[in-house]
Formats: structure tokens, sequence, C-alpha cells
DNA sequence: GTGGCACCTGCGAATGGGTCGCAGGAGTCT
DNA sequence: AGACTCCTGCGACCCATTCGCAGGTGCCAC
């Protein structure tokens, strides 16, 4: 991980747009590659490294986890890909254009629920205007109780092993 | 970690007064219970648990990382501890009285800036009217620009080895 | 003040997420 | 087709954290 400079987000709508992007950087069109695209496009949403290495239940198997960080990483760079942490447990990596959302988390029930930017800017001005902070919850998100959850007593606060549905 | 119960916040301002209050809950008083607490004391902010092993630069010696682990673990589910998650890096520690603040980190230069939770009132105000959402930023604080990095060009968004110095 | 018992400690090994170095393999340009 | 890189797979490694176990110790009762 650690982008250097992660440029901004590259909008494509298939796997073929990617490619064309890679090869407009100077970035070989390998199989595996192809495949952490394909697996991403295929998703519903963020998925871990280690679903991409499992190439979407086998159907596209791919040996070794840590080629899929390295292009994880690549990728993340030419804009093509981002990456979130949704409270604990691994990272979760998305097609950059597919979702670029911001989240709010659920500590209870560990539900996600994906809202655009422009939906937080009520938020976000707020922020601006207390703090003079200028928040983005697309990396890290916003956590708390969802409504189904505000009353319910607490439970445990930590670890995010489930990757809860998204809204 | 994965602290099943943690109960509210119990407020002591000194190690004395938290012995008492594991005593009162049937917890034993143990010479290395006493350090962390003392180490958690003396810090002036959140603290790896690493660093709390260390005995707040060697001053109070302690032996094992395993039992500082499950130390806080004991002490942040009677509600004399709590911890929190800034960025990447380790999870820090503090006394839940003295910290029952709420976090804003720049991504950029890691500044850490606490806030009271009252602060925080007006930005809960709206995600709750627009999302029916009940944001709490202890755990995981609110990521972004602070005034002096927000028009900085992007670097790396990624790992949060320094821990920024609180405002 | 001395047992005794459960709890706590220290140690070491293990786990999970992620990174790195290296040697060989495969895109791409000519 | 050749050559030059970049990319891949493998294994070792790192960090933060957890776990199992055997032995030590705080606390309560007598």
């Amino acid at each position: 991980m650690t982008v250097a400079y992660p440029g901004p987000a590259v909008v494509v709508e298939d796997v073929a747009a990617a490619v064309e992007v890679m090869r407009s950087q100077g970035l070989r069109v390998s199989a595996s590659r192809r495949v952490v695209l394909t697996v991403l496009f295929a998703a519903p949403g963020p998925v871990p490294a280690e679903q991409i290495a499992d190439g979407l239940g086998g159907r596209f198997p791919l040996s070794d986890l840590g080629s899929v960080y390295r292009n994880l990483e690549t990728l993340e760079r030419v804009g093509l890909v981002r990456h979130l942490h949704l409270g604990h447990g691994p990272g979760l990596y998305a097609v950059a254009e597919r979702d670029n959302q911001e989240y709010l988390v659920c500590e209870h029930c560990h539900a996600v629920r994906a809202v655009s930017p422009t939906d937080l800017d009520a938020v976000r001005g707020r922020l601006r205007d207390d703090f003079g902070f200028t928040a983005s919850f697309g990396h890290f998100p916003i956590v708390g109780r969802c409504a189904d959850c505000r009353d319910a007593p607490p439970r445990d606060h930590d670890h995010g092993h489930e990757h809860g549905r998204h809204a």
C-alpha cells in the first residue's frame, strides 16, 4: 500500500476501457491485472485483496496475493482503483469510478451505507465553518449508529470481520 | 482487543481512584496494572500499547506486551480506559475520563485535533437529520484536511506511522 | 499470618494483513 | 525474432495483536 501519488480518479466503465488507460500510462497489460480488474468490476462493492486473489469464487484463479497487492497499488496510482477502510478488518478495494462514494458504517450491525459526496456537503460545510477542517469520508468512513441500531445496547465495539451489506 | 462490553466511561482523576474502581469491580490490583494506569495518566494523549510496555521511557519497566494488551482490554471493559484508531498505525489507548474527546486528523500533515463532543453536535445533528445516522468520532476520527493543508498537493494517503502532535 | 484458589503474568508461538527481495517469465517496442 | 524491462510467483519477513500454558501472586478466609 502507501500509494505515493494517487492520481485523480479515472472514469472507465469496463475492463476494456481500463486496459486502454493502463496502456496510455505505459503499464503492461498482464493476465493477472486483467483478472484484478475483472473481479473489481464484477464485485457489488469494495472487496478485500484476498477475495480478489480468490478470483471471484474460483472463477478466475489468481495465484499470488502479493502480486494482487502490487497490482492494486499500481492501479490505484493511475487512478483506476481506490481503497478504503471500513472499521477494522482488511482494506477494501474498488473501481475508482464506480465507487467515488463516501460511507456511513454502523458500529453495531455493521451495515454500510454508501452516499454520494454531494449528500455530505452540508456536513462538510459545518466542519469547515466550525473548525476550518475539510473532511473526506471516502478513505475512512463515518462510524456511528444507523437508525435501526440507535437505541440498541452496546455490544462490542471492535473488529470488523463482517463486511456489512451495502444499502 | 474486542471488548465485549465496554462499560460507560468511568470518571477518575488519578491512579488511586482508578485502583478503587478496579477493586470495586473485583479486579486484582497488580503491579503491572498500576504501571499501565500510571503511564496512561502521565501521557499527554493517547499512546500505543508498545509505549505503555516501555513504561514511559523506561521509568516504569514493564516486561510483557501481551499482558499490556490484556490489561488494557480489562481496564477498557470496566470503563477506565478507551482506545481509538487514528488512521493507520497501532491502536492508541487513553484514560477514558481524561479523553472523552473526538478527533479530527489531517491526512496530509497528520496533525490531530481533539475537540469536545459537544463541539461536534452541529455536525452530528446534520447527519441525523439527513441520514438518520448518529455519528461518533471517538473511536474512529474524522479524516480530512486541516486549514493549513487545505490546498496542499496530494502526497500519500496511507499509513499513519507518525502520530501527529495534539492541538 | 498462612493457606488456598482463582486470577494474572511472562513467555513463546501463532495469526492476520501486508510488504519485500529475488530469480525467472512475459509484455512490448523495434 | 530479439532485447529490454516490467511483472509474477515464491518465500521470507514485519508489525500489531492474540492465545495457550505453566508458574506466580493478589485477595479472602480462617
